[in-house]
DNA sequence: CAGTTACTTGTTGGCGACAAGCAAGTATCA
DNA sequence: TGATACTTGCTTGTCGCCAACAAGTAACTG
């Protein structure tokens, strides 16, 4: 009250746009996506019924905002772990990192990922913002492979590209543990452990093609 | 028109089951769940726009009446693939049936996943028949590696427990491609062909422990 | 024909969407 | 620096649509 009444507009918006993001991540992983209203959003973040509505245009538009804001963090996390990393090590870096992701924002990440497989359904907003990441994701995996490979690593029995398409697939699958067994860190950690182990014996050259 | 206009009360019920069933399925693969409105199941199979609600209680009551006929459908030609089966030949037998479920008739596997997604928010209806079927999952995966042990196989490098979670987590993983690129057949394919080679990885014995 | 069950129609509260208005910050010119 | 016009953030009023439920009608059953 006694300092600084006045702020930018850009402070204005900033300061609204995290409130009501707080608020919906919140809302979201409380009472899930369809149970939360932008009338909730705007009045737990200390506004009107009205604003969530009016800032982000439609529900849709809130929650591909929500799902951008938290990928983006999540990407910069993810690069800063793997720098200068390759082949195994750099998948191993990754999956370590991802678990923290998990486990030290829990809310956040529960919401991002709840809002990821709601993009599972056609016709949603957030679908463009969540196929973006993935294809991303996949596309990092596989050079993190051929680099290593260039560098005199063993050739592995699986394209590059078809590796990395496995293990987008199963860091997608564990996050669906997790968001149906919100208690189970255990078993979250033991999963991410368990695909590096898998990641491992999959980047090791065939021995034997035979059966 | 000409025969039996007279049906029995279960018939009514079952045709009526049905009927709905299928206008939901093809709705909500069209336009997503949100958008998939009981008023539109009820007529577009037929009958009035309340007859969804009255039958279902409720839209949450609805979808999960679909995710568990489709799924006790999936069940049933499950067991019969992998009847007698054990060990890795169960997983790949496993795999080929998922794939053709899913190729076969895409559109009720379709909206049968997009609902097992859906179940990832909280306090969804959905959510306990999903979990059910995922426990089973895993239960028989586990079982059939045991199995095949007990008969003789190599002991695995991980504990059978684990290798059921991976099989399990990789599955959603890959029906989450699926729904996101619906054209991708080949794609879906060979992330299936993938798994069973992943799969057999993880079947063999731990020949070095060591790094 | 009496009772039960399948289905339809009427109603209500709540949500998303949009439009119009109000208030807080910003630019221009003295 | 200060008064005025403009822009932008935010709120309130309203509408159509949906899920939910209650009350009614039509079709089967013993």
């Amino acid at each position: 009250m006694a300092i600084s009444k006045k702020r930018t507009q850009a402070e204005r918006t900033d300061r609204s746009d995290r409130r009501m993001l707080q608020a919906a991540v919140k809302l979201i992983v409380a009472n899930g996506v369809e149970k939360t209203t932008l009338k909730d959003v705007g009045e737990h973040a200390g506004y009107s019924r009205g604003l969530a509505g009016y800032r982000f245009g439609s529900k849709a538009g809130m929650l591909a905002f929500i799902v951008r804001t938290i990928g983006e963090d999540w990407l910069k996390d993810l690069t800063r772990a793997v720098e200068g990393l390759e082949g195994y090590e750099a998948m191993a870096a990754a999956i370590d990192e991802h678990l923290s992701f998990c486990l030290d924002a829990p809310d956040r990440v529960r919401a991002f990922y709840i809002l990821w497989f709601e993009a599972a359904a056609p016709q949603s907003a957030v679908r463009q913002v969540v196929s973006g990441i993935h294809d991303r994701r996949r596309r990092d995996v596989a050079r993190w492979i051929t680099g290593a490979v260039a560098r005199g690593a063993p050739q592995p029995a699986m394209p590059a590209n078809d590796i990395a398409g496995q293990f987008n697939t199963a860091i997608v699958g564990i996050v669906y543990h997790w968001l149906q067994h919100p208690g189970d860190t255990e078993g979250v950690a033991q999963l991410h452990e368990n695909l590096k182990i898998t990641m491992r014996r999959l980047l090791e050259p065939a021995f034997t093609t035979g059966k």
